[in-house]
DNA sequence: TGACAGTACGACCGATCGTGCTATGTTGTC
DNA sequence: GACAACATAGCACGATCGGTCGTACTGTCA
């Protein structure tokens, strides 16, 4: 409320070097890592700096604060999770096509173990969810931006009468989101591969996908 | 290693007096709410015994360490989900009236606050999910055990023919698990009371027990 | 009524937390 | 080649972390 007198503000005075750029980003790498085993708050400065090799004083110079290091972090792990499941998904036929592309994307992005401790977001959801402030409307946002990509499928499945007239893009949506998420706890608490086949048959079924196979007339 | 050398182990040598059961419950009841807001790890000997008004030294006399706290934490925490959610699921029709009484009390269990972070396995779960150790362990056997809940109510349903006798109780159990946990997930993260019903009528929907209004016939 | 185990306290430990300040490279630009 | 801006390290701070003392009070039970 001070400044901004001459009103040509400039919001990003900052300016970063090619070697800092690129610090940055391997930081923000080992970062979205560790939050997924030690959670966003329990990502310390002290430990990132010893396993970037980097001064906790050094990492200071990238982000002023604990916090604005926990949002560049979420916003890494949102590009990451964009380049995973969101643009395989994009890539599929549209529809039907792609919900099942997003799934079979999601999963093999828990399977692969992209992050050590499964979703990202599923990781850091529940442990911000009771902590206001701007970490937690973001890790909301991009939810709220998955469900809306989910939805936004089923409603041209349906249009496309891939789906039941009667589905309801809203509910589909939540479903599968559950689904996901719920694969990706069982997934990681329980150190069992066989979850994500039942899962596959879950989305399988509830798609619609499997009754090619089990109704032949 | 050292020890075990008579084999009649005393794994409680522990005799407690009345008052400090009473202090004990207070702080394990403190302890579980606080750990649905700031993780089973980002809680604190020095936060608890403040939230208590008892001296980190006093709040040694009852747990030897930290993990001693967590182990009692998450059990104090099973006591209260098997009393919202376990007995009132018990305490309905067997089969699918239990089915959609476990999910109701859940709803309920969420919706009433009954933790302020939501359920409180939700929440610590996938905190913990990456973190070996007996804390970690118990979670699990937490969660499946409320699975292997759904699971026999979902057989007793499918034999009693109230579900179809294609209904794979393992899948059914599952799903039912996921929408608990999306919902769960959404209530807390956006504070958005909607998704509650929203959650509801997914599980109607699913158990059949919107048929009898939607097809009169 | 003692004696003893359980309960609780305040002080304190080394370590680590997040966060500043300062100094010294390092890089890109004119 | 000078110079400003960026990058990184060193160091130190107050606070808090989990944990351990020694000590005093108090139920419980022989």
């Amino acid at each position: 409320m001070t400044s901004d007198t001459t009103s040509q503000v400039r919001p990003r005075p900052r300016q970063r070097r090619a070697d800092g750029e690129r610090t940055r980003r391997a930081i923000l790498s080992r970062a979205a890592s560790l939050a997924t085993v030690d959670g966003l708050e329990g990502l310390s400065i002290g430990n990132l700096a010893a396993a970037t090799g980097i001064s906790k004083s050094g990492l200071y110079a990238h982000f002023g604060s604990k916090e604005e290091l926990q949002l560049a972090t979420v916003e890494e792990a949102e590009r990451i999770l964009k380049e995973e499941v969101v643009q395989p998904a994009l890539a599929a036929a549209p529809g039907l096509g792609q919900l099942a592309a997003a799934c079979e994307a999601f999963f093999s992005y828990v399977e692969r173990r992209v992050f050590p401790g499964g979703c990202f977001f599923a990781a850091t959801s529940l442990e911000m969810g009771a902590r206001p402030g701007p970490v937690r409307d973001r890790l909301a946002t991009v939810q709220s931006d998955f469900t809306a990509l989910l939805r936004s499928f089923a409603g041209t499945a349906i249009k496309q009468h891939e789906l039941a007239a009667h589905e309801d893009p809203d509910r589909l949506a939540f479903e599968l989101h559950a689904i996901l998420l719920g694969a990706d706890t069982k997934f990681v608490l329980h150190d069992d591969p066989a979850v994500m086949s039942l899962a596959r048959e879950v989305i399988s079924h509830r798609l619609g996908l499997d009754t090619i196979a089990d109704a032949p007339t």
